[in-house]
Order: C-alpha cells, then structure tokens, then sequence
DNA sequence: TCGTGTTTTGACCAAATGGTCAAGGCCACG
DNA sequence: CGTGGCCTTGACCATTTGGTCAAAACACGA
C-alpha cells in the first residue's frame, strides 16, 4: 500500500479521483449504502485498485471526513471582529449558503454522518468545531454588549445560520419539489436570508 | 401474511412493536444501514417473524414513511387563514419545535430519506406536500399584501421554519456537542425563534 | 533496452444479510 | 378438551459485499 503521502504521479491523481468518486457516492447514499463496487465504477478503476491506494472503506470515508472539516469551517474562520458587526454576519451567511449551491455534496456528506449520531466525528465536533464555534460567539457576544447587533444568543445565531443554508443542499430534492420547476431555489434564498438576517440583527 | 388490516389483537400489538422498532433503527441508520436483525432484536422478535407481518424490509420503511407523512403535516394543516398572521406562524413553528422535541425519531427517518434523494417519497414530496404548501403559500401572500405581516417570499418562510426546527432533532448530536453539558437547546431555541420570526414577519 | 519497483487485476474468500420454508407451538372457540 | 387456524422459529439459501492475493502489466531511470 502507498503511504498516506503520495510520492508519484499516479498516486496523486488516484488518490484524488478515488476520493472524488468516493464523495459522490457517499454524499448521495451514505457510508453504509455506499459500496466499494460503486465507488470503483464512478471513478473508473478496479475495486482492488482501491484498496491499493487505501486500506479499507472505512478509511476512504474518513479521510474524506477528515479533509472536508477543515474548508467547511473556512467561512467561520473568516469571520472577522474588527469588521462591521451585520456586514460580516450577513457575509458568512452567504458564504454558506454559495458552499451549499458549489459543493452540495460535501454538505450531504456531512448531513448524512450527523444525522446518523456522527459515529466517525464526535471527537471532532466536540474539538476544533466547538473551540471555533466558542470563540466567534465571544466576538458576536462582544458585539451585543456594545450595541451594534440585537442582543441574541450567538450560538443559536450561528445555528440558523448553518441550517438555513445547508437546508438547500441537503434538502435539494424536496425544496425543488415543492417550489416546482423553473425556480432558482438558492438565489431566492440569498434575498430571502439576507432580508431575514437584516431583520434579526438589527440592534 | 396477515393482511395489510390487522385483526386479531396480537396482530395489531406486534406490527405496532416492530413499527416502533423499526423507526428506532431506521431513524439511527438509515434504510441501508439498519438490517431486519437490528430490528428484529430491537423489537424482541425473530427475524422471520418480522417477515410473518411484514412482506420485506422495504414494506417495513415505506409503512414507516407514509404513516409519517401525515403526522408530519398536520402542524402546518393546522394553519388558520382566518386567524392572526403573526400568531399563527408563530405557532406554527412552536408546534414543529415541539416535534423535533417529541418526535426526533421521525425527524430523523425523513431526514434520511430526504438527503438521500427520497426515493421512496418523490410522489408524495411532489404531490400531497406540495400541494398543501402551495395552499399555505397562498394564504401568505394574502396576509402579505393586505400589510399584516411583512412581505416575505411564503415558501421560503415555510423552508426557514422547517429547517430551524428540524435542524434541533437532525443534527442533536452536533448541537450538543457544540453547546456543551447542561444546556437545554430545544428550550433556548424557542426563546431564540420566537424572536426571530417576529423580527422577519413585523411589517 | 533492460531490470526493478510500482500499479493493476482476475479469481477468490468469509461474513453479513434479506428472505424462505416446513414443522412445531399455541390460542380460541365449539 | 379437541381441533383448526393463527403465530413462531430453527435451519437453510442465494446474493451481496468488504477484503485478499498472486501474478501480470507497466513505468521509468540507468
């Protein structure tokens, strides 16, 4: 098996095809319905071939797992407490909610292994997320103490903020078929959220 | 194979014990991930007495599904035109709140089902949902343009409230790891939405 | 071009899993 | 208290699936 660290060519590119199918299918049917034949077919290579480059199932998923965590987070990281209170709200909203329009499948992926009692993550949602999470509801917290947003609680904020984007990724099926055919769910959604966010954070 | 109906007393107990098990597992892990013994153990029964009352696995999961689906709307039925608009979305939301308080089992049975694709649900997403959300809508709008509540796109608010309540039965396991011990999210969040919505629907 | 280390695969295996079936147990009613 | 029909199950089956392995194919520097 190679190591972790591709060295050649082939490696990089095998790697990283084997992962991109490996999202595709694990993001439309989740670890257990996903199998090792359909991840082969979607990226074009033998099943032993995958298990050349990695040593099981369970750790494709995992390091998809692992991989994703950092550039989800990215946007929160982002947000920034010398910028101005509503605008940076509103910009991390958007930034979600443009990830749940370029990179749905990452946020099944997520969805699907949270909503399963995140089996594979716990570790590190109860780690880098919540040490993340702390710190900018102390930034936002900070805000409401001077005045400059409504005095709401931070974590629910940043909540909403998740479920309300990530709801038109994960739900994609049932928000088109309820909206009908010829809608553009997301951009309706980035007028909608940011009058919704104007409205909530208004001091 | 009892019928569909059941008749005698055992029949009605035990398809109501493997329903009840059935979610439990389904809910936890997926259609793909739950197998009839987890199912069969949850409920204290063999696995081929499972298939006494119910024909296969899958007739377990839609029985499941489309049961639901009713429960799963009548909140939103319960929307009074002739009522106040405020109010009544207000409540509307509580009462999903409620349920993902009550009943996250089922939130997480449709949560599952819905991220990946429902395709056991399409018909009834397109049809019986869509249509009693249209019927909604239309009461919205009215409340909208005759300025009783601000004028907000209604299927987007009905999403919003979907997905802020849910999202405290779907993704507990990462709410709670983020909040910590010793909080009561479901309670916070009440105090937290009930705000939110009167700030968006204030005219 | 050759030789060595890398990459690929057909054939195979063991375990898990959905489902079947025939036989036995049990309950209710006459 | 007997019997016909309802309920239960141990044993079994075919398929799927994650994973192995030895051998073949290939890439590439010397």
């Amino acid at each position: 098996m190679p190591s972790a660290r591709p060295r050649t060519r082939i490696q990089t590119k095998n790697r990283e095809t084997i992962l991109d199918a490996a999202l595709e299918v694990f993001s439309q049917h989740g670890f257990r319905g996903a199998t090792l034949d359909m991840i082969a077919a979607e990226a074009g290579l033998s099943k032993p071939n995958l298990l050349y480059y990695f040593p099981s199932k369970e750790a494709i998923h995992v390091t998809l797992l692992s991989q994703l965590m950092n550039t989800w987070l990215d946007p929160l990281r982002a947000l920034d407490p010398d910028g101005d209170p509503v605008a940076e709200i509103l910009a991390y909203a958007r930034r979600k909610l443009e990830m749940s329009r370029d990179f749905p499948r990452e946020s099944r992926l997520f969805a699907n292994e949270i909503v399963q009692g995140a089996p594979r993550m716990q570790a590190a949602l109860a780690g880098d997320l919540k040490n993340l999470v702390d710190e900018k509801a102390k930034v936002i917290r900070a805000w409401a103490a001077e005045g400059r947003i409504a005095d709401i609680d931070p974590h629910h904020l940043i909540f909403s903020i998740w479920s309300l984007t990530q709801h038109y990724a994960d739900f994609d099926v049932q928000v088109r078929a309820v909206l009908g055919t010829g809608r553009d769910p997301i951009a309706e959604a980035d007028l909608f959220l940011d009058r919704l966010f104007r409205r909530l954070l208004a001091p």
